[in-house]
DNA sequence: CGACTGTTTGATATATATCAATAAGAGTGG
DNA sequence: CCACTCTTATTGATATATATCAAACAGTCG
């Protein structure tokens, strides 16, 4: 595994600043770390180190002390819920470049799980708290990102109490769209892209099953809305009619 | 109106904390302002008013730019979201103590409503930014706040995604026990309390329709577990079998 | 008392879940 | 490169929970 810590020592420039690892990041000017002075950004990084997460493996567990931070590098993480008896809604999905974890709570409910391979820059939550403690900027970034985060989620709550299944695929479809970016021929034509999820995370996160979400795929399918070439692979053929269909506020 | 700047006006004690109203506050301790020492409470204080609102009255609009920000001091408020049908999806509940708006952020996308009379103590939005700005310690709390309510927002997301309408209902009277305290007349015995919610916001709050919310509690007190003495009173009989009900995470 | 708002109850419709089978890929090892 | 297993996706038949439509029934406030 790549420890970004002996990175550090025999890379870094005039400023202190972490060469090879934190100026080469992706996700750096998108994460929380990009609201960081070079002088900050070394100091942060001598908290972290780099690890690498299987498909299906966690970095938090439900009602368990949450030991950790981290920022995500690459991949797709699952913030998932569970009732007693197996039945599980995702209630997040984390991207490269957002923020997990809960700085100054002690527990956190919910089990986060990579979705396929990933990459984390991972922080001890004590260190990460006692950095924050000093960087009122920082935390005023992190409480946005919060606010972000509840907002997201309560959109989300509004599609799972109020919204029919097919409302909810298009919206669905429609936000990976966004997320993605795609591929496109012509501009304003049909755009294709790779979902990142399978039809039982889909459903897992929209409230249905996966029968549900493959049936209404293949309906927006015969209506020409979609195309469904195989796979996770889906192209958008008609934008505005998938809005429609997803009737949103 | 009782305007609480007139009060400062004659009654603050040698610390210069405004001793008539938030000395005297009822939330004073469990809101946010209880992280203040009394240097702060009287800085904040200055920036305050108290203000009534009137049931159904709003106090931020979805899509509109957000002046304020508000303690509850009384009554509860709904945060609610609407698709453009009209359909209505309660995400949040507020408290008495509870914080409402989201400093450091432009637009808030849920309207804010009182459910019933309610009384605030409200900021406007730029002046309480530049309190918290220079005071690391209580934008933590205000963090901590939000990732408590971000929680609960995750909760009922499991709620609306994966349980049925008697696990919704079950689960919401124990809440609403656990909120109100109830009155109990032996120790271990039935408890007897009122729902601050009509059987609209119910089942507004728990994505269902009236007449599934109405059936439900009948339910319930057909079999014994709860009884319904009329209006909104409500006596929970059997607390255990409502939690074998709930079926929680 | 009568209009009004909120609640309960009933009959029926319908969307989605459930159960079940088939089909299509994706690895794996011979 | 071809079976072989495993997982994932699609499609079909049916069940069921909840929504919808409709009416009766309280409370409440003029």
């Amino acid at each position: 595994m790549f420890d970004s810590r002996t990175t550090l020592a025999w890379s870094q420039d005039e400023h202190g600043v972490p060469a090879a690892v934190c100026k080469d990041c992706a996700v750096r000017q998108d994460s929380l770390c990009g609201t960081l002075g070079d002088q900050d950004l070394s100091a942060l990084h001598k908290l972290g180190r780099r690890r690498h997460l299987h498909r299906g493996e966690a970095i938090a567990w439900a009602g368990e002390e949450s030991r950790d931070c981290a920022n995500i590098l690459s991949g797709i993480l699952k913030v998932s819920a569970l009732t007693h008896d197996g039945r599980e809604q995702i209630v997040g999905l984390l991207y490269p470049s957002d923020f997990v974890g809960q700085p100054f709570m002690g527990s956190f409910d919910f089990t986060v799980t990579a979705l396929g391979d990933a990459e984390v820059c991972i922080f001890p939550r004590s260190d990460f708290e006692r950095f924050l403690s000093t960087r009122n900027h920082l935390t005023q970034a992190l409480l946005r990102r919060t606010f972000d985060t509840l907002s997201d989620a309560r959109k989300r709550m509004l599609l799972l109490g109020r919204q029919s299944a097919s409302e909810r695929i298009a919206d669905f479809l429609l936000q990976m769209l966004d997320r993605t970016g795609g591929c496109s021929a012509s501009a304003g034509g049909p755009v294709t892209f790779d979902l990142p999820l399978s039809r039982g995370a889909i459903a897992d996160v929209l409230g249905l099953t996966i029968e549900t979400v493959s049936r209404q795929m293949t309906k927006l399918k015969i209506a020409g809305v979609i195309g469904l070439p195989g796979g996770r692979t889906v192209t958008i053929v008609k934008r505005e009619e998938l809005r429609h269909v997803a009737n949103a506020a």
